[in-house]
This record gives structure tokens, C-alpha cells and sequence, in this order.
RNA sequence: GGGCGAUUAGCUCAGUUGGUUAGAGCGUCUGGUUUACACCCAGAAGGCCGCAGGUUCGAAUCCUACAUCGCCCACCA
């Protein structure tokens, strides 16, 4: 066997994904082709990744974010610019910590407070290990071509130190400090949460109506003022009773709202509306002079005793009590309700903590402290009942808060908070997207990013757990003369007053402050850690370096594009890009890429907690990573979102077993045909994972799975049939029509797949590689080849243009399919390692490969509309077989009546007809005669005529010419009737002309096919 | 309640600044062992472009209202 023999022999007939994305990962990784160093030759392209959660593994929104990242990168890369793309993982704080408490809980049975700080996160320090692994693996799967030598965790020790810088320089400038603050309080975790982190669900619940007691009622005013209230426990921290100060006049504005709504709202709306408008009138009647009566005892200072703990409690006049809501009072609970917080302070009441961090009542709570939530409700509803207070109950539908991390109710809690400014900072971010430095694609996802910022809402980075960079704060009793001598010339220290203690709060800049940094006073650390987001704010400038004055820095940063998904714009985004500004001067990037979300098959997102988030590794087992990437591009479109049909493949018997809501969180399934058991990626039991794996599938995978094998299928066929090339540059004289359609054609697609990745557009460039790899390069060139290389004369040409074409195909897909075509164009350089148009030695990797440079001179329409039209031959030809079922094998003669011009066209053409359609030309030209019977069709500029003598079906050619015509005329009268209207006069001339050469075409068109209906109806009658 | 997006063939989606007869894949149907590929080839059927108005010579495309679905933000003692 020779060499070419053997080459030829160990081409699979079907792509082997496995053996080429394990050879070819191996080879990227051992050439290091995706390092990036410091390169003032080249322009920087830098893509620092969003760093995914150790939680837990990625998901299809990963890969989907991954690969788009990737496509970019590896562009560029083959671009010329030192493309360097970061890689790393977020702790994600509250998520990871949650998840390891839980798992702690529900395997040991322990809360964190058995184990201790130290042993928890250490706990965590295993789990994230785990996951990072397997997320690099993922991630390294997917074909990614970060430089792994930079990969970074926001935990580490680089990213450590840019978090206490960042926070010093924020403590420096007085943009920290610390309040009391009305916190989202998770009762599980024990840690306040942000509001981005609090769901709101719907739920049964009750409304219950209490008495409170006047103190002292004089004549005519009321015994009792009666609130409602759907969470009667917190009454024990009652400071106040709201009344409006004004209660008549509150009545009139909302009836003059009302009475406006229903004016202009839409008809079934408006009962809605109306009974509403008498709800309100009725309750004016009944109780406007009882709240007048009690805004005067208000505003005279007088008291309401609380039941219960005996307390006399103010009635106070704020505007927060709507006389139209409720009983038109309310009771006042500032440390549990953030809008009661909000009267509190406007009324200067103080506010009473009932709870304790585990969300049990404290001492405030009197006879009830120690007990949880739902026993303290029993408990005071039971007694407020005995009391008589409690005089009516009504069901409710209420929402109540849940934390999205533990799943667990959220209570309000007076908490200590640390809080950075947003004043200035959100200004920075915010005139970044204004004035175009930081652009965002696409452009609509700008104005919620500004409406967040615009708010300038102070940013609570504090979080009452134990995993996370720990908060850089110490406080100490010592006086200031004191601190001043302890830290003498040290740049790395400052301070503050402690305004809730009198003490002071030291920040230090890098190392952690001993207890007895201050001889003789005690130096006590700040227990809390910061928010995970404020970590991941650095991440564009902390992984290159700073604070340190890198080279890196200096030569990567502003890095060029970020591309994440929408929920994250205001959490992560806004402040990567405030954090940017305010630590370097400069923006984080220069464009936000904001790509769709992956749907479920019932259009749901998808979220751990749903647990419909699908492991890409078991995609890309059965489909290969190619087809993953390539079919996940070819979704990305920028107004709709991705829509995932997924099933599973039963490994055993290979039906296809629907994934429910049901069975997709399951760690194993039994096939309901074979009722066998398979595994997913659920399993976790030793017994599970020893199952095999069933497959995910889907529809779009298929596709793009089969496009990979038809690339590398064509591939095939080149290399094949390469014995004896000799590389030469191409002589354009020598080229014939074929070549100068497939040509021009790889030159549109290459301007059009790089305009269109540079945009984002992914889709475009998938569909359009899609489309010439198949339909122009597959279906018409290769066909067309193969009887150009028997013949010796026309062989070397031929070989030259497949080449060619196959060369600059596989590095315009290599982005988007980096596998398949590294594979085929390594091996292609044993075939020919010289090759293209311009012969060049091919580089040792596709990857490393210079971008095709667009050859516009190589694009022309005229040989692109000449080479449609041989096409178009060839479709009717086909057709006219297919219609009268002739067999394969048998040849039919066929001719076509056009002027000179098309002739001369498809005169070169004649072996193409035979080969690709077994049909023997008998002439072209303006003077063939029409047979009396054939299969005809008309096409523009051409009646062509094919020959099926004997075998013709009369009455299938009657009735396929009589639905023509019948069509024809349908678009005759339409365009009639439009070009004797006001379009000829108003349209723009060069569309009225082009209008009316098409009426003339499909004139000359019917008229055909009448006299072939005619003749065919004569030879049916004379039968 | 505020904002954003979607609605096109049985299904999943394209459709560039309004301009010939609205496209693709899957599925369906017909016919195929052509020396790259059955993960393939050739062909066919299938659409009142969500509904109603409007602008225009001309609307899937622009405007208004409505309907349905999804996402984000805010809020309801």
C-alpha cells in the first residue's frame, strides 16, 4: 500500500468526533497555540471570561456563552491580533455556601454552626475544587481556547489583593460606611441578601383585623382604632398607628384618579374599575369622619395602648396611611416592615428588633422570646383572641418574600450594613454608555442598564457569611493619638470614626492587622464578607494584574468585548464598569455583548432551581462539541431567545424517552421500552453512575452533527481525489464558468461570515457557512468536479479550485467548528501541504491560520446570475424526471429553447446535465423546435424540453401545465392591475421597469405552457 | 404598575434601509445501493406572516389599538 493509499484508507466515512476533539486538544494544548504574552507587534484582543459559579457545573447557557466568546477569539486570533482570552471561576458567595449547607444538612444533619468557620470553609475549599475541575473540563470539552496559564479564581490571592485595594480606595475616599439598614434577613442561610437576590411569591394567607385600645377616649371619639394586618406577630414591635393627616382630601385625589382611569381605560376593563371607584365612595361614607376624628388625636399627640405588652403607643399623621386601603389605619413596625422603617424615621420613632439571627423572637418579644416565627403567630393569635382584640379574619392572597439561594421565607431585619456610596460611581458607568465609550449590543438593553444606575441606590456589600474575601475592617476603643502612634508612616493603614460605637474603624490596605496591633487595646475584625459581586467588579482589571502596574495591564486592558447574558447587566456589568473607571481611570471594555438565554422546550429559562439545566457533556457525546457550538451559533440571533427541545436517547435501545418536568431531575430513568435503566447527569450514587448515560438529543444537535460529518465528508472526497496534484497558482483565463461562480461565491461568504461575526451576528455567519458548504460547494462544485478529474486535461485545474475553496472553508467554520476543521486541515497537509490559489505552505494549525482575506475582485454577480440560471435547467430537468418517474438508470434527451447568450452558457455544461441529472442535451439555442410530446417547463429565458417519449403520462403533464398556467395568470392580473395604478407613476423608475420585464416574462411563460397544454390535450384527444 | 421582546409552513426558526411569486431545517409524501457522505441524494406537498384599523403606488417589514406568551424592574399594612 502506498502512503496516499494508507492516508486515504484512515478516512472514516463518518466524522469521528471523539478521536479528533481528544487528538486535537492534546495538540493545541502541547503547542500552547493559545498563550497570549505581551506582543507590541500586534494588536491586543482581549475577552476575559464571566467567570461561571463553582456552585455547581455549567450548563447549555455556558456553552452557548462560551462558544460565542470563542468564535470571536479565535477569529481574531487567526486576524493577526494576540488574542488572549481569561479564564476563571467566581466563588459566588451566598449560592456556594448555601449549597454546601445544604448538602451538609441533608447528608450529616449539621448546620454550620456545628462545624465552625474554619472547618465550613474548608468544606466549601473542597467543593469548589470539585467543581472548578469539572468546570475546566467543560469548559477545555467545548474546545475553548483560553490560555489556561492565566486562569484565575475570584478567591485567590491576585484577586484577594485587588479586592483590598479596591476596598481601601473606596474607605479612603469616604465612600464606605456603615448603617443601620432594614436588610432582606435569610432566616436559613442567617445573612442578609440582596433585593436582586429575593423572589416574591403569591400565596394564601389572611387578613386579620385588631383592636387597639384609645387611651383615655374623650366624648365622641372612637374606644378602639382597629388596623389590618397580614402578619399579627410583628405587632409585638408596634411603635405607632398611622392615620392620613389629611383623609379628605387623600379621598379626593384618588377618586379624581379613579374617576380619570375610567375615562380612558379600555371597555372590559372598565366594570373592574367602576366597582372600585363605589368601593371607594362607599368607603368615604362609612369611615371618613372616624379618620378625621382620629387625625385630630393624632396631631394632639394622643396614645393607643399595644395589647399584649401593655404599651401605650402614639397615634401618628403620615401619608403612608391610605384612608382607601385596609381599615385606613396602620400599625407601625419599623424594624420589620422597610416601608414602616420609612415612617418611623420621618415620625422619630424608635424602632424595637424582635428578632433573633436564627429567626426566633428575642427578648423583645417578652413571653414569647425563643420561639420561631410560625409558633409566635400561633401563640399571639390565640391571646389576642382571648383578649377580644382580634374581631375579624378574612382570606387573603398575600405575597411574601422568599430568598431565591435557600428557598426560605425573607424576613426584614435591623441589621448593621456596610455600604459603598453610589452617588459618583454610578455617574462614571452611567456617562460611559451615554457617550458611547462603553457601547452595548444589543442597543435596547442600554436603558435598563441607566434606569439601574440612575437610582443611585448605595450598594450593600456587606454578607453575613463565611465564604468570601473577608471585610478589611478592625475595630478598636483606642483614642486617635493612639492609632497614630501604632501605625507611624504606614501609607497601608487608615481610619475612622465608629460612629454607632464611638470607637474607631481601621482599614488596612494589604495584610490583615494583628489583635494587638495597638499596644494595649484590642483590635477586633469585622466578622462579615463582601458581596461576591464586588470581587467580580474587578475582574476585567484584577485578572490582568492590577493593582499592580503589569505589563499585562498596560498592553491587554481595556479589554475589547465582555459577552454575557441579560440577567446580569445591572448586578455584574454596571459595576465591573464603575469599578473599572474608579480603579484604573479607563472602562472595563469597549462593548457589552448581551446574548439570548437557552429556553426549555416549554420556553422556560433555564435555572438551577428548576433543574432543567442541561450538562453540555452529554451533547457532546453523542453529537460531538462541533455540533454543539455550531448548533448553539446558529441560534444566536439578537431578538430571540434560544428554544431547546431536548430528549433523552435510552442507551440500550436507543428510543427516544421524552424529557418532563418530571423525570429531568432525575439521577436515572428506565426506558419505557426496553425498561431498561439509564443514568443522567443527576447520578450521583455509586450504583446510578454505574449505569450507562443516556444521551440528551435534539433536533437542532442532529443538524448540526450531520453538517459537521457532510464538511467532513466533502473533505473527504478532496483528498481523495488529490493523487497527482501539482500546486501552481490558478490562471484566471483558465478558469471556467464553475469556477468562477463557486469562486465569487467563497469570496460573498467570506465577507459576509466576517461582517457578521465582527457584528455578532452569529447566526448569519452559521447559516451562511451553512448554506455554501452544502448547497453551492457540496450540491453543485464537488458534483460538477467529478467529471473534470477523469479527465486528465481538465484534472489539475479542478483540484486546484476544490482545494481552494475546501482551505478557506474550513478556516472561515474553524471558529465556530474548531474540531472538525482542525482535523481535516491537518490532515489535508498530508495530502497537500502547498495549496490555494496563490500556492503557500499550510500552517500547522488551522487555528494559527491567517483569516481569508476577502477577494472582492473575485466577486461577480453576472457569472453568480449566469451559473442560477444553469441551475434552474437543471431543477426542471430534474423535476420532469421525478414528475414522470423515470427510472435513474434510464437517460432522457432534453432541449432548451433560449437566446445565444444562455446557450453559450449551458453549452459547457452538457456533461454536468448527464452526470448530475442522466439527461443528454440535444440542443440549445433559438432555434430548437418544441417536441410534440415532452415534459416542459418555462423558466426565464428558457423553455426547456424534456424528451420522455414513450414514458410520458399525458394527464400528469395536463394537469401540472394547467395548475402553472392557472398561477401564472393569478400573478399576470395581479401585476397588471398594480402597474396601471398610481405605481407607475409614483414608484421609483427602476422598479416600475423591473415590474414590467417581469409582467413580459410571465407572459411569455403562460403563453409557453398554453401551446404545450394545447398540443399535449391534442395528443391525449387523437389516444 | 413600568419597561423590553416575541407572535411567519405541523414543529423550531430566518426574512437586511418597505419593492418581483415570503425562505431554511426537521417532520410528512414520492423515488433512489450515482465510485465523499443513508448523519446521504433527487423531487413534491404544505403559509390570509396573531387580530383590527391606518400610512403608502406598494406592508411580514412602518404607525395605532387589541389578543396571547415570555423576560426584566418596582410595589401592594
Amino acid at each position: 500500500m502506498t502512503n496516499q493509499e494508507q492516508l486515504i484508507n484512515d478516512l472514516p466515512k463518518q466524522y469521528d468526533h471523539q478521536a479528533a476533539q481528544a487528538r486535537q486538544t492534546a495538540f493545541w494544548e502541547e503547542k500552547g497555540f493559545f498563550n497570549s504574552d505581551v506582543n507590541k507587534d500586534k494588536k491586543p484582543f482581549t475577552v476575559v471570561i464571566p467567570p461561571p459559579n463553582v456552585t455547581g457545573a455549567l450548563h447549555m447557557g455556558h456553552a452557548l456563552n462560551d462558544t460565542l466568546q470563542d468564535a470571536l477569539v479565535r477569529m481574531k486570533r487567526m486576524q493577526g491580533y494576540e488574542a488572549l482570552w481569561v479564564p476563571g471561576v467566581d466563588h459566588a458567595g451566598i449560592a456556594t455556601q448555601a449549597v454546601v449547607e445544604r448538602r451538609l444538612f441533608e447528608l450529616e444533619g449539621k448546620t454550620r454552626w456545628d462545624l465552625g468557620r474554619e472547618a465550613l470553609v474548608q468544606r466549601i475549599w473542597d467543593w469548589k475544587d470539585q467543581y472548578q475541575r469539572r468546570i475546566v473540563g467543560q469548559i477545555k470539552a467545548l474546545g475553548c481556547s483560553c490560555d489556561w496559564r492565566r486562569e484565575r479564581f475570584t478567591l485567590d490571592d491576585v484577586c484577594a489583593k485587588a479586592v483590598r485595594h479596591f476596598f481601601y480606595k473606596l474607605f479612603a475616599e469616604g465612600l464606605i460606611y456603615r448603617g443601620k439598614r432594614l436588610v432582606n434577613w435569610d432566616v436559613t442561610l442567617q445573612t442578609a441578601v440582596s433585593d436582586d437576590e429575593v423572589f416574591h411569591e403569591t400565596v394564601a394567607g389572611n387578613f386579620w383585623y385588631l383592636n387597639y385600645p384609645v387611651v383615655d377616649p374623650q366624648e365622641g371619639e372612637p374606644e378602639f382604632v382597629t388596623v389590618a394586618t397580614t402578619r399579627p406577630e410583628t405587632m409585638l414591635g408596634d411603635v405607632a398607628v398611622a392615620v392620613h393627616p389629611d383623609p379628605a382630601a387623600e379621598f379626593d385625589r384618588v377618586e379624581k384618579e379613579l374617576r380619570a382611569k375610567l375615562a380612558d381605560c379600555p371597555e372590559r376593563e372598565k366594570d373592574e374599575v367602576q366597582a372600585e371607584l363605589d368601593d371607594l365612595l362607599q368607603r368615604r361614607v362609612d369611615s371618613l369622619p372616624r379618620l378625621i376624628k382620629l387625625a385630630e388625636m393624632a396631631k394632639a399627640g394622643r396614645k393607643v395602648v399595644l395589647p399584649l405588652q401593655n404599651r401605650e403607643i402614639p397615634l401618628v399623621a403620615d401619608v403612608w396611611a391610605k384612608p382607601e386601603k385596609g381599615t385606613g389605619c396602620v400599625k407601625i413596625t419599623p424594624a420589620h416592615d422597610p416601608n414602616d422603617y420609612e415612617v418611623g424615621k420621618r415620625q422619630d420613632l424608635p424602632a424595637i428588633n424582635l428578632l433573633n439571627r436564627d429567626g426566633t423572637y428575642n427578648e423583645n418579644a417578652g413571653k414569647y422570646q425563643g420561639l420561631n416565627l410560625k409558633k409566635v403567630r400561633q401563640a399571639v393569635l390565640a391571646d389576642l383572641e382571648e383578649l377580644g382584640v382580634l374581631v375579624k379574619v378574612e382570606d387573603r392572597v398575600i405575597e411574601i418574600a422568599t430568598s431565591d439561594r435557600s428557598k426560605t421565607a425573607i424576613e426584614p431585619y435591623l441589621n448593621d450594613q456596610w455600604f459603598v456610596k453610589m452617588a459618583d460611581l454610578a455617574q462614571t458607568a452611567m456617562d460611559a454608555v451615554e457617550n458611547g465609550e462603553v457601547k452595548i449590543e444589543p442597543k435596547r438593553y442600554a436603558k435598563g442598564y441607566l434606569d439601574w444606575l440612575s437610582e443611585k441606590r448605595d450598594w450593600p456589600i456587606g454578607r453575613q457569611l463565611w465564604w468570601g474575601h473577608r471585610i478589611p475592617i478592625w475595630y478598636t476603643d483606642a483614642t486617635e493619638a493612639e492609632l497614630e502612634a501604632a501605625f507611624a508612616g504606614r501609607a497601608d493603614v487608615m481610619w475612622s470614626p465608629d460612629e454607632s460605637t464611638g470607637g474607631w474603624l481601621v482599614c488596612s490596605q494589604t495584610e490583615d492587622l494583628a489583635e494587638d496591633a495597638v499596644p494595649g487595646r484590642k483590635l477586633i475584625r469585622e466578622e462579615d464578607v463582601l458581596d461576591t459581586w464586588f470581587s467580580s467588579a474587578l475582574w476585567p482589571h484584577s485578572t490582568l494584574g492590577w493593582p499592580e502596574k503589569t505589563a499585562e495591564l498596560d498592553y491587554y486592558y481595556p479589554t475589547s468585548v465582555l459577552i454575557t447574558s441579560r440577567d446580569i447587566i445591572s448586578l455584574w456589568v454596571a459595576r465591573m464598569v464603575l469599578a473599572g473607571y474608579f480603579n484604573t481611570g479607563k472602562k472595563p471594555f469597549e462593548t457589552v455583548f448581551i446574548h439570548p438565554k437557552i429556553l426549555d422546550k416549554y420556553g422556560e429559562g433555564m435555572s438551577k432551581s428548576k433543574g432543567n439545566g442541561v450538562d453540555p457533556i452529554a451533547v457532546m457525546e453523542k453529537f460531538g462539541a462541533d455540533a454543539l457550538r455550531f448548533a448553539l451559533a446558529f441560534l444566536t440571533t439578537d431578538s430571540q431567545d434560544v428554544r431547546l427541545s431536548l430528549d433523552f436517547e435510552c442507551p440500550h435501545c436507543g428510543a427516544t424517552v421524552e424529557q418532563t418536568k418530571k423525570n429531568r431531575t432525575l439521577p436515572r430513568i428506565d426506558c419505557p421500552k426496553c425498561k431498561k435503566a439509564f443514568s443522567t447527569q443527576w447520578a450521583e450514587t455509586e450504583e446510578d453512575k454505574a449505569l450507562p448515560l443516556g444521551p440528551v438529543v435534539g433536533e437542532r444537535f442532529e443538524v448540526a452533527r450531520n453538517f459537521c460529518n457532510k464538511l467532513w465528508n466533502a473533505s473527504r472526497f478532496v483528498m481523495i481525489n488529490l493523487e497527482g496534484f501539482e500546486p501552481k497558482a490558478i490562471d484566471p483565463s483558465e478558469l471556467l464558468v464553475e469556477d468562477r461562480w463557486i469562486l465569487s461565491r467563497l469570496a460573498s461568504v467570506a465577507k459576509r461570515v466576517t461582517e457578521s461575526l465582527e457584528r455578532y451576528k452569529y447566526s448569519d455567519a452559521a447559516r451562511a457557512l451553512y448554506d455554501f458548504a452544502w448547497d453551492e460547494f457540496c450540491s453543485f462544485y464537488v458534483e460538477i468536479s467529478k467529471s473534470r478529474l477523469f479527465d486528465p486535461a481538465r484534472r489539475n485545474l479542478a483540484q486546484n479550485v476544490l482545494l481552494t475553496v475546501l482551505d478557506s472553508l474550513l478556516r472561515l467554520l474553524h471558529p465556530i467548528a474548531p474540531f472538525v476543521t482542525e482535523e481535516v486541515w491537518r490532515r489535508l497537509a498530508d495530502f497537500a501541504p502547498v495549496r490555494g490559489a496563490v500556492p503557500t505552505q499550510a500552517t500547522e494549525s488551522v487555528s494559527i491560520a491567517p483569516w481569508p482575506t476577502v477577494d472582492e475582485a473575485a466577486i461577480d454577480p453576472e457569472i453568480e446570475a449566469r451559473f442560477a440560471q444553469f441551475q434552474e435547467a437543471l431543477r426542471c430537468v430534474r423535476e420532469a424526471r421525478a414528475r414522470q418517474n423515470v427510472p435513474p438508470k434510464t437517460e432522457v434527451k432534453f432541449a432548451v429553447k433560449c437566446d445565444a447568450d444562455v446557450a453559450a452558457l449551458l453549452d459547457p455544461m452538457k456533461d454536468y446535465f448527464r452526470s448530475m441529472a442522466g439527461a443528454v442535451a440535444t440542443g440549445f439555442g433559438p432555434d430548437v423546435e418544441p417536441p410534440v410530446l415532452s415534459s416542459n417547463a418555462a423558466a426565464p429565458g428558457m423553455e426547456i424540453y424534456v424528451d420522455v417519449a414513450e414514458l410520458i403520462d399525458v394527464a400528469t403533464e395536463i394537469a401540472k401545465k394547467e395548475k402553472e398556467i392557472e398561477k401564472l395568470e393569478g400573478f399576470i392580473k395581479s401585476k397588471e392591475a398594480k402597474l396601471s395604478g398610481g405605481f407607475a407613476e409614483k414608484a421609483p423608475a427602476h422598479v416600475v421597469e423591473k415590474e414590467r420585464a417581469s409582467l413580459e416574462e410571465l407572459k411569455t411563460q403562460r403563453d409557453v405552457n398554453v401551446a404545450t397544454l394545447e398540443r399535449l390535450r391534442a395528443v391525449a384527444a387523437s389516444k
